[in-house]
DNA sequence: TGCTCCATGTCAGAAGTCTGACATACTGTC
DNA sequence: GACAGTATGTCAGACTTCTGACATGGAGCA
């Protein structure tokens, strides 16, 4: 039971890294988030629907990372709260194409707002180089992983 | 209420990068953990308590990225399962110090090589420059997001 | 000593997300 | 046309984590 080989070294994991570089952000987020009553699923829908909208709720889960279900639990609430609609019925398939209204655009401009002065504030922290390093190391993590059947919605 | 100063393009935000990053991370992390039965959450204590036995809770929780409280409902868990052990009243102030026991050790090995076998395919696909361009651009951006009061145990 | 401040452990309840399951609709393959 | 395979939306229930709150113990200071 005492291989020292199986061990990880959390000092000087990647993966470790990576989890703290998260968890920092997420929590800087929530942060900035909470006093707009905002969650970080919440505003990524928003954000997401802003860029491209008619997004289904599926899509939606995938750039939000979470499942479908907790999207749909998500959007079933925003649509009450008057922020995003959707039709009663599909047009085509299955597929509920949703929108923003003028009230999600409203609460999606604040939190946007909030949400930039973080990112400023990590990208003021790092060199041009960093940056770039970041982007370029970072989207070829995600393409290692990514190689067997690693989806976040994952049924 | 159409001020596109505002959005944030998701297409080249070093935030959405690290979060898609961290999540196909813990997708591949989940899937080789569930077959043991295991969160990552309960394999992260476990490997904390390996490198640094008589850890404490608020220490363990931490090191986990969660608040104490929910590091306390795994432990009490992990008590009852005979994976840990903590005294029943503390030595000194309200410190309970916690170890794994050999059942704790057993099921560490098996999620250890599991997650190592995760890492090593991460790592396999980048280039020796991008890991340590991810690593030096990462431990950065944590720093800038430290600045200020962003701890995980926000109270 | 007495006081304030901070850290820890814990309980209770709420919120968010997940897995499992089902019905339905499109796609391509024969 | 018939079929299997895949994608979507949804419901139900369970799990994990969170926020809020409280009591306790140590550290620093007047």
């Amino acid at each position: 039971m005492e291989q020292d080989g199986t061990a990880i070294d959390l000092e000087t994991s990647l993966g470790y890294l990576l989890k703290e570089a998260a968890s920092a952000l997420r929590a800087a987020m929530e942060d900035v988030l909470r006093p707009l009553g905002m969650t970080i699923t919440h505003y990524s829908c928003l954000e997401l629907l802003a860029q491209r909208p008619g997004l289904s709720g599926s899509e939606l889960a995938r750039g939000a990372f979470v499942t479908r279900q907790s999207m749909n639990t998500l959007l079933q609430h925003l649509e009450r709260e008057g922020q995003v609609s959707r039709p009663a019925e599909a047009a085509v398939g299955k597929v509920l194409p949703t929108r923003l209204t003028p009230r999600g655009r409203g609460s999606l401009a604040k939190a946007s707002a909030a949400v930039r002065s973080v990112e400023d504030r990590m990208l003021a922290g790092m060199t041009e180089t960093e940056r770039s390093d970041a982007f370029r190391s970072l989207t070829s993590m995600v393409r290692s992983l990514r190689q067997d059947g690693v989806a976040v919605d994952g049924d």
